[in-house]
DNA sequence: CAGATATTGTTACATTAGTAAACAGTATTG
DNA sequence: CAATACTGTTTACTAATGTAACAATATCTG
C-alpha cells in the first residue's frame, strides 16, 4: 500500500500523467524563457498579447479585448494605461458609443510589436527545438482544438 | 505599419500561433475546471499535487518535493502546515539528516487523495472528450516529451 | 581537524495575478 | 418612460510567486 522507495526520479507518478499538471508545468517553462529573453526590456506576456491585439485589428473595444484573450475588463485598465503611457497604444472616442473607448497602436507600438514578436518567435523556436516539425505542428494544433472546445460558452 | 525588422513570413493570426499564449488558455480551462469540480471543498491543486507526491513516494523531504514539482521551498511550508493542521500528512525526522524533515501522509491521507484524484481522472476525462483518444495520448505525451527537454538543468 | 561553503526548513516582504464588487455614465429594450 | 444591460473605471481582497535572509546543520577542502 505505502511504497518506501529510496528518492528516485517519478516518471510514472499519477500527476505527471495528469493534463492539469503538464500544461501548467510547461506554461512555466515557456513563461520563464520568455521572460529572460524578451521582458527583461519591455512588456510582460500579458501587455504583448494585448498590444498584439490591438495591433491586428485596430479600433477595438476594451471590452472585446478583454473578452478574446479572456481577461477581466478591469485588469486591462492599468495595462492600457501603461501602453498609453509609453505612447505605444491610444484610446479614441467611438463614433456611436460615448461609454466606449477605441483603441489604436501607435506607430511606436506597431514597431514594438514587431520587435517584440520577432524575438518571442525566435524563443519559441529554440524552446521547441526538443520536438521534431511534426509534433511541433501537432501540439499547437492540439492545444488549440482543446481550447475551442472549451471557450464557446464561458468567452461571451 | 513599417516594420523596424526584416519581416518575416507572418503566419496567421499572431498570439493564436505561439505556444505559451495556447499553453496559458488552456491550462486555465482545465484549472476553472477543477476549481468547480474539485476544490470547492478541499485541496488547492498545489496542495493536491503535493499530497499525490508524497502519498506516492512517502518520506520525501520537503526539499525533495519542492525540486520535483518546480515550487520554491518556502512556499511549500504553507502547504504542509496546512496538510499538517487537517491531519492528513506529518513531517517526521530524518535519521541521517537533523535538518531535513520527511514527509508522510497519514490514512486519511491516502483517503482524500484517492478520493481527489477520482474526482479529477473524471473531471478530465470530461474535459478531454473533445479530442479523440488518439489525440488525448499525443497531447499528454508531446507535453511530457517537452518538459523533460527542458527541466534537467533547473531540476537540481 | 578547521574553516569555508551548501543545504534544510523557516520567516518576512514585495510583487503580481486574478476575483469580486461597486460606481457613474451611457445605451438598449419593452 | 422605466427597467435592464453594458462601458470603463476604481477599490479591495485573495492567492500565488519570487527574493532574500536566518539559524541550524551538513559537507567539502585544504
Amino acid at each position: 500500500m505505502v511504497k518506501a522507495h529510496p528518492a528516485l526520479l517519478v516518471e510514472e507518478s499519477d500527476i505527471e500523467c495528469l493534463l492539469g499538471y503538464n500544461l501548467k508545468r510547461a506554461y512555466m517553462i515557456v513563461r520563464d524563457d520568455y521572460r529572460k529573453q524578451v521582458e527583461q526590456s519591455v512588456l510582460s506576456p500579458r501587455a504583448f498579447s494585448v498590444l498584439t491585439l490591438i495591433v491586428e485589428s485596430s479600433g477595438l473595444t476594451q471590452s472585446a479585448v478583454a473578452r478574446q484573450l479572456g481577461i477581466e475588463r478591469s485588469g486591462l485598465v492599468a495595462i492600457i494605461d501603461d501602453l498609453e503611457a509609453r505612447g505605444l497604444a491610444e484610446r479614441r472616442a467611438v463614433p456611436g458609443d460615448r461609454r466606449a473607448q477605441a483603441l489604436m497602436a501607435t506607430e511606436a507600438g506597431h514597431d514594438l510589436h514587431a520587435q517584440i514578436l520577432a524575438r518571442v518567435h525566435a524563443h519559441e523556436r529554440a524552446l521547441l527545438a526538443s520536438l521534431d516539425p511534426a509534433e511541433q505542428a501537432q501540439l499547437l494544433t492540439l492545444l488549440r482544438k482543446f481550447r475551442s472546445a472549451h471557450e464557446r460558452d464561458e468567452a461571451q
